[in-house]
DNA sequence: TTGCGTGCAAACGGTTTGCAGGAAC
DNA sequence: GTTCCTGCAAACCGTTTGCACGCAA
């Protein structure tokens, strides 16, 4: 697990990846975008560069990522899926349902329900990158 | 919120609904299936009843029922969305990383953590219906 | 020079929608 | 008789895939 852009490219170089101007630019978009970003924005950022860079592409990219442990991969519910880099830290969301607002949690609020579930039923929760709905202070 | 198959029979004619045989059969396997279905298995089980039903029936009554309330809708993460009565209970699942077991699990496991998330940020959870991924006892 | 990575376009799969006919009220 | 519901087929939309070309190593 890298913690930074060069680790992550010293990672990719180490196993045999090649690195295209298309993986450079992809890899510092994903570094500089704090949060989450979804395929479809990263290729709109992408091609203000590459203009014929190919969405696919961004997809296989992004699988490659996920599939080595640099990248996160969250599905908010909303049909795009988000993308962050692990480096970025371990963190959930809470989506308001009224205004569609987006706060992060610490992962360390799981750790109580971690631990229950684990002493009543044995099962040991992978939880990377959760997201809870329900009403913000705002709207509730 | 009914509580069995004729009070959201009552509730529907209360709201206008025609009560057409699609509906009726439809209902009655949502309310026999004990756990979760997902639209297409139900319009599997539907066909063999009224072979011409078609998808986008059990689609919309879904939908319907989804905004009333009778029905909950979760979505798993394995592309197909999973339905199931309201009435039959608030509860989360637990799946397996490994060998795919899905466990349920009370609500009231979520109770600690509703209470912190929403006296830490005034966030109140909407959770109706959690799937946590992890590893079981048996594979772990 | 080798073979991985790319762009393109078409396919995919679950879900939604437009429309005209038909059934519930 | 009126309106809502239905079946059909096509559209939708995010994502994946097949293929031939091109570029990183």
């Amino acid at each position: 697990m890298s913690c930074n852009l060069d680790e992550i490219v010293a990672d990719l170089r180490r196993r045999g990846w090649r690195l295209t101007p298309q993986r450079q630019m992809l890899l510092e978009l994903l570094h500089k975008a704090s949060g989450h970003i979804d395929a479809e924005s990263l290729w709109q950022e992408l091609r203000a560069r590459f203009p014929a860079v190919s969405l696919s592409t961004v997809y296989r990219t992004l699988e490659s990522l996920r599939d080595m442990g640099a990248a996160t991969e969250t599905d908010m519910g909303h049909g795009r899926v988000q993308y962050h880099l692990a480096s970025h830290g371990r963190h959930h969301h809470l989506i308001c349902r009224k205004c569609g607002a987006v706060e992060d949690i610490a992962d360390d609020l799981l750790e109580p329900l971690r631990r229950e579930i684990e002493s009543r039923t044995g099962f040991r929760l992978d939880v990377n990158h959760l997201a809870l709905r329900g009403v913000c202070a705002r709207c509730g």
